[in-house]
DNA sequence: GTCTATAAATTGATAGAC
DNA sequence: GTCTATCAATTTATAGAC
């Protein structure tokens, strides 16, 4: 079997934008195939089955939705300053990649006992994070806080926007995308400050 | 044509669930005649098709979804009391029905376009809220904020535990429910502190 | 009203020509 | 490698008996 890389390609790209909008339930092949400019004999020639495809694309994006980014906790910067830094991490990379929140959520949602796995393969770890909190806690620079609600509570308000946007957009921005942006670019400082406000002594 | 109430209501609860849970692509009739204990004909005989059925669940959906909330806003409690008050009964509806807000987000994401509309026929008012979080920072009992990242922090950290309820529970909880469960009923005057004591002078 | 049987439509997957 | 044509499986929806 002899495959053409740049075809594989466009496969790849489409199936990405159909899985992401549609979710495996309502992606098809067909459209997928449309989008690539090619044939549904010729996607299944690439990729054996809708199942293979999907696959490939949801294990990328949870490379992508559980990034490498506890190692802040790691450095001995002070809790203010590393929260900032996370933060600011953190949105960044669902600004690259908006509709990978709502995807995962929803894939993880429909078929937790298949997925919740890919959680954990990809090696977030959550200890590092409650240490420096304690710490904190201790060396009283913050108030005295279940660490483990607070990092809900981060998590929270970073990712719900991207995995609503469509109900923010409409409920609070009149269904103005473009305030929609202007809302996610100013965020970073937002949250971050908020946070810090919310903990600080 | 006669109905049969009772069966009526068995199968608008049977479709419930399923929609609920597998969201309309996955969703299938044959699963919700058999939640009902009956079979497809009965079924298609009392709800004409899946569309019809899934209108009338997403709508009800939608009314808990959104409820009419923001009217602790209009009280002339001070604007802690009302925060605290809105925090809470707005976490308690959720607790009530868990499993609305990632359906209802899983849904108006893949179908914006279609469904967008029942956000505002709800009649979900924000204005309240704005104007009394800028009559608080004129009378300078909280600091200077913009009322739109407020009131998306205090939504994002009522709703996103329920949307993601998988995720916080594997990734910050070990994959145990009694955790999850325990996190969500400390949450009502978690969320209330946090957020006050972010803007609060 | 409720059932069994079957039609009709959709969609994932394969055969075979070029 | 890429295509057209077709199959097979799944799933929504209907016909008709009781």
């Amino acid at each position: 079997m002899k495959y053409n890389k740049d075809t594989s390609e466009k496969i790849l790209k489409a199936a990405n934008i159909e899985f992401e909008e549609k979710g495996y339930n309502g992606a098809r092949m067909q459209a997928i195939a449309d989008r690539a400019g090619i044939n549904k004999a010729l996607l299944h020639y690439y990729y054996k089955s809708k199942d293979v495809l999907f696959q490939l694309i949801i294990k990328e994006a949870f490379t992508i939705f559980i990034p490498r980014i506890m190692d802040v906790f790691k450095e001995d910067s002070d809790i203010f300053t590393t929260i900032r830094k996370f933060v600011d991490n953190y949105i960044d990379i669902y600004i690259k990649h908006p509709r990978i929140p709502a995807f995962i959520t929803q894939e993880i949602n429909n078929n937790p006992d298949r997925l919740v796995y890919l959680l954990h393969s990809k090696g977030l770890n959550t200890d590092m994070f409650i240490k420096k909190i304690e710490k904190a806690i201790d060396e009283e620079q913050i108030k005295n806080t279940d660490p483990k609600q607070l990092l809900l509570n981060i998590i929270s308000l970073c990712l719900f926007p991207f995995i609503a946007r469509p109900i923010v957009t409409e409920l609070i921005l009149d269904g103005s995308k473009e305030k929609y942006n202007k809302l996610i670019k100013e965020r970073k400082k937002e949250v971050a400050e908020f946070i810090i406000n919310a903990i600080k002594k």
